[in-house]
DNA sequence: TTGTAAGCGTTATCAA
DNA sequence: TTGATAACGCTTACAA
């Protein structure tokens, strides 16, 4: 790879006056400036951004730390920010810890473990000197990322930063789980079912609040027994699915698409028809929601935006000074109801 | 951040020192050693691997380039690789080009606009001193990605090296289109349908071999008749249903998952039971593919396995001084068959 | 056993 | 308008 200091050579001038070129300083005169951007562009320089960061203090770099790649949400939101950083020429490096991968589902109730594999990622992201850190929950916890007294820019993204001192990016679950409760009342549904996700999670007890908030605006009583606790995975949504037809539910709300899917197997199994006997709607709008018969209606998770928005927060806090002690917001994000045929008006 | 030098000074003795430690020299006393590394673990030191990378030739740090990041095929592979990498203490980074979500489909016909973000993204990785570089495609093609002259090892994934010095690693296409045709005649067909994906494309045209070797192998005259070509999309799978089922066949195979999906609807419309009066089998293993009903009998495709032969090649080129000038292989990674009850024993 | 000094690719300061 | 020189964080001969 060409350096600095063989263009130099190339065209018998100082590796300072190579360097102020590129870096566009005005005092060059136009001739010289001329015969080494010819040169710059023959061999292809490219800098070493990284020696460039050793020197500098600002490397336009932003580093990304998810927790699992491997996860339908993440890469979505990756692509974003990676798409936002490009246009605005600055470079990301990202560093996949891979906890699901390598712990399931063990990690996240343990700082140990999780830490052991956070501390030395943001350490390592700071001693290359990135500008600024965003870190992509694989879901919606209250996550301690970053100490109160950090250096640099951080962002946390699907998830909640423990401490007020970070932008946290989330997806509206209240409105979410609002919403689509509304859609079903609106469809002239009241008995209305739930089969939540797991019970401790943000996620379900955000959507749940959101259920119940539509529900009272209808003057509808809120029944607990019409809520049921899956663990997210397509079983529990058949397991949960006969109980709770014996409420006497018109609808039901699933809080993701797999357990949607779940509940899907028991209905066709007990020759009750979707979107006809009963009205099914799920969360995720992934790739089986409209692929199952009948298309499920489903609340579509925006993670272009999440991850365009922490994006765009990230590079403003690098661009106007930024002022670590002030306190920041949790941003919103909200869902899109995606109307397919799995429910039915109700008389 | 702490550098070797505040470490240096806490501990009252020299960088160089500091820096032998820990890169385990033995030429240190074993005092100054438990000194140094005491302060280095309180710290939380880590060096800056890019300035070692400056200074050092090798940084055991690998790039990888990848296509697009949002395909289903490349996060498993380049998790894979990433896992495969963290084990035996090397890094990566990671460039997404973001070709579909630039272009869509009309970058890999048109070198100019594949070469104007391919060669950038190699010059820096170039730039940044990686040992070697795992190009991961979007799907099979022959590509064009390292010069000949290269000067560091190159791999090529889900896709093909035009040039024969870089080893690439592919799923087997034509072995999965002959296990998969197969297995449709072991259970009883003997007129099998295809719906191809594009004609061009490598996958197709192996799939569509290995489905002819089978067929040749069982003395079944090859019919081009029962051979459609689809888009790889939905619609296209329930476009060429109609003609296709007129010619008489009793199985099916769509060459993704997606075309099955197709189908199915199709085949759901005119009230044709899949499992039942016809047969169909897909191609990915996708999530669809087993959330559909009846569960679709598809290939998977190993890509954690493609993206751990790759990483294990580079690495092990990097360990036994490479040799560019070497012809290499094509390794190629079987699918898996995947039965579920899309298939029924014809009598 | 330890430290000095040069060098990796780059930028910044300052003198010529 | 140009170029020495020092510095960034690190490794490595080589000298002490």
């Amino acid at each position: 790879m060409i350096t600095l200091k063989e263009i130099a050579q190339i065209c018998d001038v100082s590796i300072s006056t190579v360097s102020n070129i590129l870096n566009g300083k005005p005092n060059v005169s136009e001739e010289t400036r001329q015969r080494v951007l010819e040169v710059v562009n023959q061999t292809g320089y490219k800098p070493n951004y990284f020696a460039q960061g050793i020197r500098k203090q600002k490397t336009k770099i932003i580093g990304i730390i998810v927790e699992d790649l491997n996860l339908f949400s993440t890469t979505p939101i990756v692509g974003a920010i990676m798409a936002y950083c490009e246009e605005l020429d600055y470079r990301t490096i990202l560093i996949n810890m891979r906890l699901y991968d390598k712990w399931q589902d063990t990690w996240y109730n343990d700082e140990q473990k999780f830490n052991s594999v956070l501390q030395p990622s943001i350490k390592e992201l700071l001693s290359i000197k990135v500008d600024g850190i965003v870190y992509v929950a694989g879901h919606c916890r209250v996550i301690n990322c970053f100490p109160d007294d950090f250096k640099i820019p951080g962002i946390v993204v699907y998830g909640i930063s423990n401490s007020p001192k970070f932008t946290s990016v989330v997806i509206d679950d209240k409105k979410g789980g609002y919403d689509i409760t509304k859609y079903l009342i609106s469809m002239g549904h009241r008995k209305i079912g739930v089969i939540a996700g797991t019970p401790d999670n943000l996620h379900t007890m955000r959507r749940i609040l959101g259920y119940q908030k539509a529900l009272f605006e209808e003057e509808i009583l809120y029944n607990p027994d019409f809520v049921r606790y899956g663990d997210w995975m397509r079983p529990s949504g058949y397991r949960e699915a006969e109980s709770l037809i014996k409420e006497g539910v018109s609808a039901i709300f699933c809080m993701n698409d797999l357990m949607a899917v779940g509940l899907y197997d028991y209905l066709y199994e007990k020759g009750i028809q979707v979107g006809e006997d009963i009205s099914v709607v799920g969360y995720d709008n992934k790739e089986i929601s409209e692929c199952i018969r009948p298309g499920l209606t489903t609340n579509e998770i925006q993670l272009e935006k999440i991850g365009q928005e922490a994006a765009k927060i990230m590079i403003k806090m690098l661009e106007e000074d930024y002022v670590a002690s002030k306190s920041q917001e949790i941003i919103k994000i909200p869902c899109r109801l995606i109307i397919r045929e799995s429910v039915k008006k109700n008389q």
